[in-house]
DNA sequence: ATCATTCATGACACCGGTGTCTGACGCCAC
DNA sequence: GTGGCGTCAGACACCGGTGTCATGAATGAT
C-alpha cells in the first residue's frame, strides 16, 4: 500500500504508454488487458498485468470517457431535496459503486419547473452519464423514461409499485405493506382509522392508500370519505390533515399518515388537542425515518428497504459493466416490513 | 428553447469542429471564444458566439477534462453520511454550481479507516477533480489539507472555528454562539447548568464547550466537573449522558447539548423520568435539524448557515474560475443565531 | 517606401485512451 | 514446398478539446 502511493505522489502520472513500453508491447496491448479482451495471449495478458500490478497504474478516467464517448458517472436525479430518505438512497448507491471505477453525481431538479426534461437532458447527455437512478416521484414521469432512452442513457427508477420492466425498475410494494399495517390496526380492534393521504400524483401516495383501502374491505369496514383526508407529505400538512380527523365525531381511534413527517404531524397536533397517544389514539407512519424514535411515544411505521433498493438500482445499471462472470441478477421487488413501536395500541373501550 | 432541443435531440452532437466551419474560422478560434481569450477582435467574436447560441453548442466536458488534465467536478468529502447536515450541505454547494459547467460528485469516507488517506488521494487525482469541499470532522485533519496541496486540488474546508487561511476556509463561530445561548439560560435563572459535550479529538466539541465554560466563567458560575457529560453527537448519548446528569443531587435546571440528535436524547430521556421539560428542566440543542420542531416541547436550538456555508465554500472553489469580472469575495466566517423555542423556561423556583 | 512591431488567426501536435484494419506468425492440408 | 487460415499484436486514425508556435495583415516609426 505504502509503496505504491509513493509512487503516486512522487513521479509524474503513468500512462498507457508508459506501461505499453515497460512491457514491451503497444499501448493496444495494455488496452486491450485493461479491458479484458478474450483475443490475448495469456502471457502477454500475465506480463502486462504484472507490470500493472507494480506500478499501480490506473487508466484516466478522462481519456477514457473521451474516447467511448461515456463517463464513468453514476447521476442520481431527485426532486426532494431535504427528505432524508436521499441520504440513505445515496449510501445505497454508493455502496454499489464502492471499488468500482464508478461516481455519484447528485442531481436534485425541480419537479415543477417546465424546465425539468431540459435540465436533466442537458446534465445525462453533456456529462455522457453511464446512467442515471431516479428517485420518486420523478421516476413516476414516463416521458423522462422516453426521454433517457432517446439520449442513450440507461437508467433505473425506483418507485412504489411496478412502473417498467424489471431491467428499468426497483420498487417497493408499499400497497401490501401498508394493507398489512392497517390489518394490525384492525387486529388491535380498532374499527375508525383515519388515512392521512399522501399529494394526488404520486404513485406512492395511490399505492399506500389502495393498501389502506384494501385492508379495510377484506376486514368488512366502511370507510366514510370524511376518514381521508389529504396531506403533502409534510410535517405541517399531517398537523393540519388530523386537525379535520380530530373534528369528526366520533373520532377516529387511529391513523395511518402515508409517511413519517405527517405522522409526527398527527402526533404533535394530538398532543395540542390532549388527545393521548396511544392510549386515545394509534399513529402508523411510514418510511422508518430517525424521527419515528425521537418523538414521543416512538412511531410505528413501516420500513422499506432504502438503502437495499439504492444498492440494487446501481448494480442493476453498472452490473452489464463490470459483469463478473455471471449475470446480475438483483431483485426487482422489495417487501416493507411493519414496524411494531409503542403508538399503537388497542383503542379505549367506549 | 423547444427549438434548440429538437435539434439537440435529432442531430448528432455538435464539436468545436463544426462550429468552426460554420463560422468559417479555425476550431482554435472557437476555443478561444469559449474561453474568453482577451485577444479576439471583436467581430470574429460576436459572429462566433452568435453561431453558438443558434446552434445551442456546449463543449464537451469530457475532451476539456482530458485537453486541461482538470475536470469540472466538485467532491464533497465527509465522514457522516446520515446527518441531516449533509443534506442542507448539498444544496449550498448546487446552488453555487447552478447554472455553472461544474457538478458534484459526493463521496462519503470512514474516518477511521487506515486508508482514508489514499482513498481521497485515489478520488481526487484519478478523477482529476477541480476542488473538494471538505466537511467536519475530516476537515479537521491538516495531513489531508497538505495531501490535497501536494495533489494540486483545490480545498475548502468547513469548521466550527479558523483552521487555515480564507481561501481554504469556512467557518461558523460555534463558540459565541454557544456562550449566548448559555447566557440566554443565566439569564433566565438558571445556575446549575448541564453540558453535554461532543466527542473528544471534534474541533465543533471543544469550540461548543469552550463558549459553554466561557459563558459561565463571565456570570461567575463555578462549574463542576460532574455536570459535564461526554456523548458522540447521537440520539443514544445524549439519553445515557443525561442519565449521569439527572442522577445529580441537586439535578441541573438546565442542559446544553452539543447538538440537536444527543438534545432529542435528553428530552426522551427526562421523559421516561417524568422530568417535565420546560418547567423542570430546561434544554438547548444545536444545529436546528428539522427535529427540533417535531418533537415536544419544540427545542430551543442554535441555528447555523449551513445552506449558506456551503454555497460560499462552493463559490470560493470556483470563484476563479468562473471569474465574473470582480474577485469572488465570499465571507469565510459565519455566525449562527439562537433560536428560542418552548424547551427553555424560567427554573423551578426551589 | 521599408522595416519593426503588434495583433489576430491558423496549423499542428498533444492530452490518454479506444476502434479498425493490416500484417506477421504458426499451423494445417494439399 | 506452397497456399489457406486462424491468432495475436501493432500502426494509425480518432474522440473533441487546448497549448505552442508560426504566419499574415495592419500599424507605426524611420
Amino acid at each position: 500500500m505504502a509503496k505504491q502511493n509513493q509512487d503516486e505522489g512522487q513521479t509524474a502520472k503513468l500512462t498507457i504508454n508508459d506501461i505499453a513500453s515497460m512491457a514491451g508491447v503497444s499501448k493496444k496491448t495494455v488496452s486491450r488487458v485493461i479491458n479484458r479482451s478474450p483475443l490475448l495471449n495469456r502471457e502477454t495478458r500475465d506480463k502486462v498485468e504484472a507490470i500493472i500490478r507494480e506500478t499501480g497504474y490506473v487508466p484516466n478516467p478522462q481519456a477514457r470517457a473521451l474516447a467511448l464517448g461515456r463517463n464513468f458517472l453514476i447521476g442520481l436525479v431527485y426532486d426532494n431535496p431535504n427528505a432524508q430518505m436521499i441520504l440513505s438512497m445515496q449510501r445505497g448507491v454508493l455502496e454499489a459503486l464502492h471499488g468500482t471505477e464508478f461516481e455519484l453525481v447528485i442531481r436534485p431538479v425541480d419537479r415543477g419547473s417546465n424546465q425539468v426534461m431540459d435540465d436533466i437532458r442537458g446534465f445525462v447527455s453533456r456529462q455522457r452519464l453511464f446512467g442515471v437512478v431516479i428517485l420518486p416521484p420523478m421516476s413516476e414521469n414516463d416521458a423522462l423514461a422516453r426521454m433517457l432512452d432517446e439520449e442513450g442513457c440507461r437508467y433505473v427508477r425506483m418507485g412504489s409499485a411496478v412502473l417498467d420492466d424489471p431491467e428499468h425498475m426497483v420498487a417497493s410494494n408499499d400497497r401490501e405493506a401498508v394493507a398489512e399495517a392497517v390489518r394490525y390496526l384492525i387486529a388491535q380492534g380498532h374499527r375508525r382509522i383515519g388515512l392521512i393521504a399522501g399529494p394526488h400524483g404520486f404513485r406512492s401516495a395511490k399505492e399506500r392508500r389502495d393498501g389502506f383501502e384494501l385492508a379495510l374491505a377484506e376486514a368488512g369496514i366502511s370507510l366514510p370519505r370524511s376518514l381521508i383526508a389529504d396531506g403533502q407529505y409534510t410535517f405541517e400538512s399531517g398537523q393540519s390533515a388530523s386537525e379535520s380527523l380530530f373534528d369528526l365525531s366520533p373520532r377516529p381511534t387511529a391513523i395511518f399518515a402515508s409517511n413519517d413527517e405527517m405522522a409526527a404531524g398527527v402526533l404533535y397536533a394530538a398532543r395540542q388537542r390532549g388527545i393521548a397517544v396511544p392510549e386515545e389514539l394509534s399513529i402508523i407512519g411510514f418510511d422508518d425515518t430517525p424521527l419515528t424514535t425521537r418523538v414521543w411515544p416512538p412511531l410505528s411505521t413501516v420500513r422499506w428497504p432504502i438503502v437495499a433498493m439504492g444498492r440494487a438500482a446501481a448494480l442493476k445499471l453498472i452490473g452489464t459493466a463490470i459483469g463478473e462472470g455471471s449475470e446480475v441478477n438483483e431483485p426487482s421487488m422489495f417487501s416493507s416490513t411493519l414496524i411494531r413501536r409503542a403508538s399503537v395500541a388497542p383503542p379505549a373501550s367506549s
